[in-house]
DNA sequence: GCCGCTTACGCCATTCGTAAGGATC
DNA sequence: GATCCTTACGAATGGCGTAAGCGGC
C-alpha cells in the first residue's frame, strides 16, 4: 500500500469517479492512476470502485469504508508536514483563511493588519463565499479557517468556535422618517416601510426573519443582497431600509446615512471560526484565532481540541464569556 | 513522505533508537533504514531524532509529535486491511487475544469452542501473560483484544468493556475445621488460617487485600500465585486456604477440595475485554465479544466505538446489567 | 464516432543490499 | 576494539508517460 494510491482513490471519488479528469487535476497520466488504483485493489483483495465494463460507476461498500480511511490517513499526513513546518521555523507558513463579505469587510481588516505586522512571513490567503462555500472549504481542508455567522454548524466535520456576538442596526437616510421618532424604533415601526437586507443565508439573516415572524408581522423585503456595501446603496437611493450587521455602518465613510440601534428588535447573532477536526494548528494560527476572539487564548483552544464530546466542550465554554463586538 | 518511511521510524523509536538492532527485527539491511529515515528528514525540513556523532541518542520535541501522527498513520492502514479482508471474506482472518491463566484455563473454553464451529475459518492466536503484558500488546496493536480483570485500565490508548462480573470462593480439603462451621464462613474465621491466593496484580487481588484491611485484620498469606491451579494444588499439600475466582473450581475434577461460597465477603469484581483505540472491529470479532459477554451485542458496542466522551460511554452502559457469570 | 478505461512497453527514479569508511563508547 | 551509523555503488524493482486497444454511450 503506498500513499499516492490511496491519494489517488481519493482523489478519484472526489472527482465523480473520472479518472481522466482526476488525471488533469492531479498533472498526471490517466493510465497511472488506473494502474495504481488496480494495484491497491489486488493488494487489498476488494474492490474500492464498481465498474460497468471499463467504466466506473460506483463506490462500493468496502470502498466507502476504505475511502474513509483512506482520507484521515492523508489529513494526518498533512498533519506530520504541518508540524515539520512549525517545527523548522515556526515564523513561516501559510494561512488560509474562508470567511464572508461582511468579515472580511469590517471586522477582519484590524485583525489581519495586526497579525500581519506579527508574522510578516506567513502569507495570508483570503477567500471569500457564501456560508455553505466557506464551510465546504474548510470540512476539505482547502482552508484553514472559516469564519461566518451561519452555516458553519451542519458539517459534523468542522470544529466551531465561538467568537464574538453583534446586533443589527438599521439604516436610513438623514431625512428618514424613522430618525424623527422620539422613541426607540419597534417592529411595528419598521414593517411599513420597504426592507433592504441580506440574502437568506448570510450573516443571521434568519435571526430577523424570526422577530418578526414571533410578533406576527410580515416585513416587506423589496431587495436582498449578500454583502452590506450593496444594501447600503440602496439605501442611499431610497429602496428601502436597511438592516445591517451594525458593524458594517462606519460613521466616516457613510456619513450621509443614520444607524438606527435594532439591539432590541432581534436577537444577538454569534460569529464563529471553524477548522476541520484533526487539523494540527500552527503557532501563528492560535495567535490568529486570539486576536480575533481575544477570549481564545491558546490554552482554551488547547482544551477545546483534546475535548471529546459535546458536554466536555459545553464545560469549556461555561466559564468564557463570548465577548460583543 | 512514504509509508515505510513512517514505518522506519515507529520501529526504531520503539527500539530504543538502534537502527541495527530494528533492521534485524524488520529483515532488511541497517543501511536502508539510516537512508530512508535521512531523506525523510530532508523532505521535512525537521530531524526526527537527536544524534551525536553518528548515534541516535534521543527523539526531538519534533520527533515526538512527528511519531505520534505516524503511529496513527500506521494504524489506519492495518485498519484499511483489516476492512478489506472483512469485505473480501467475513468468515476468514486472525483472532487473536491475549488474557490471563484465568480466563484461559476456566472461562474461555466454551467461548473459544462455539466461536470455532461459528467461524472454522478464522485462525484464533491466544497468548498468556500478566495482565500488564496483556494490557501492552494489545496497546501496542499486537493482538486484537486483551481480557482480564486488573490492570487494563491504566492504558488511556485502550477501550474497556466490562463482561461479567465474579466471586470468589474459599477452597479447602473436605476435612477442613471451615467446613464444620454451621454459619457463613466470617473473616474473622478465615484470618485464623495461613492463606493461598493470587500474587497482588492479579485476578482481583486487590479487592481481597481491601475486605481484610476494613475489618482491620491482617490476614496470613503464606504463598501467591498467579494461578489457581498452582494455588489448588497447594491448598490440597494443606499448605492453607485457598480464595481464588469462583469460576476456578470444578466439582468435578477437584473432588478433593470443597468451595465455600465468599461473596458475602469481598466485594465482586468485574472482567473486561479490551482492545485499542481507533481499531476496525471485523465481524467475527463482534461476534466473539457476543459470544464472551451476551449482551454486549454488536450494536452495542457500536454505539460504544461511536461514543466520545466518558460521559457518553456511562449513558451507553447505565441500561445494561453486567451479568453474573 | 467520441469518450474513457485498460494494456503494453520503455524510460527513469527509487529502493535495497553489499561493502567500505569513520565516529563513538 | 567493538559497536553503530554513514557513504558509495550496483542490481532490481517500481512508478510514470506515451502509444495502442477496446468497450460504452
Amino acid at each position: 500500500m503506498k500513499l499516492q494510491q490511496l491519494r489517488y482513490i481519493c482523489e478519484v471519488a472526489n472527482h465523480d469517479l473520472n479518472v481522466s479528469l482526476t488525471a488533469q487535476s492531479l498533472f498526471t497520466s490517466q493510465p497511472g492512476i488506473s494502474k495504481q488504483i488496480r494495484l491497491l485493489e489486488d493488494e487489498l483483495g476488494v474492490e474500492v470502485f464498481a465498474r460497468n465494463g471499463k467504466h466506473l460507476v460506483s463506490i462500493t461498500p468496502a470502498g466507502e469504508e476504505v475511502l474513509r480511511v483512506a482520507s484521515e490517513i492523508l489529513q494526518k499526513v498533512d498533519a506530520i508536514k504541518h508540524i515539520s513546518q512549525e517545527f523548522s521555523d515556526e515564523t513561516k507558513g501559510v494561512l488560509s483563511i474562508a470567511t464572508t463579505h461582511t468579515q472580511a469587510r469590517y471586522v477582519l481588516p484590524p485583525v489581519i493588519h495586526q497579525f500581519m505586522q506579527d508574522y510578516p512571513d506567513v502569507a495570508l490567503q483570503m477567500q471569500q463565499g457564501t456560508p455553505a462555500q466557506i464551510a465546504e472549504m474548510a470540512a476539505a481542508g482547502e482552508v484553514d479557517f472559516a469564519i461566518a455567522t451561519e452555516g458553519l454548524e451542519h458539517f459534523s466535520n468542522l470544529l466551531l468556535m465561538p467568537c464574538y456576538r453583534w446586533n443589527r442596526a438599521i439604516l436610513v437616510p438623514k431625512d428618514h422618517p424613522l430618525v424623527q421618532l422620539s422613541t426607540a424604533v419597534r417592529l411595528e415601526d419598521l414593517v411599513k416601510y420597504p426592507i433592504v437586507t441580506y440574502v437568506f443565508g448570510f450573516t443571521g439573516r434568519s435571526k430577523l426573519d424570526d422577530a418578526f415572524e414571533r410578533k406576527g408581522l410580515i416585513p416587506k423585503v423589496v431587495f436582498t443582497a449578500a454583502d452590506a456595501d450593496v444594501i447600503k446603496t440602496y439605501v442611499r437611493l431610497g429602496l428601502g431600509v436597511g438592516i445591517v450587521a451594525d458593524m458594517a455602518h462606519d460613521p466616516i465613510t457613510d456619513p450621509d446615512l443614520v444607524s438606527l440601534p435594532a439591539k432590541h428588535l432581534f436577537e444577538s447573532s454569534i460569529t464563529s471560526i471553524a477548522f476541520r477536526r484533526g487539523t494540527f494548528l500552527r503557532g501563528y494560527m492560535y495567535r490568529f484565532i486570539h486576536l480575533f476572539a481575544p477570549h481564545l487564548s491558546r490554552e482554551v483552544i488547547g482544551q477545546f481540541l483534546r475535548s471529546q464530546g459535546r458536554q466536555e466542550v459545553e464545560q469549556i465554554f461555561r466559564g468564557i464569556e463570548i465577548p460583543d463586538l
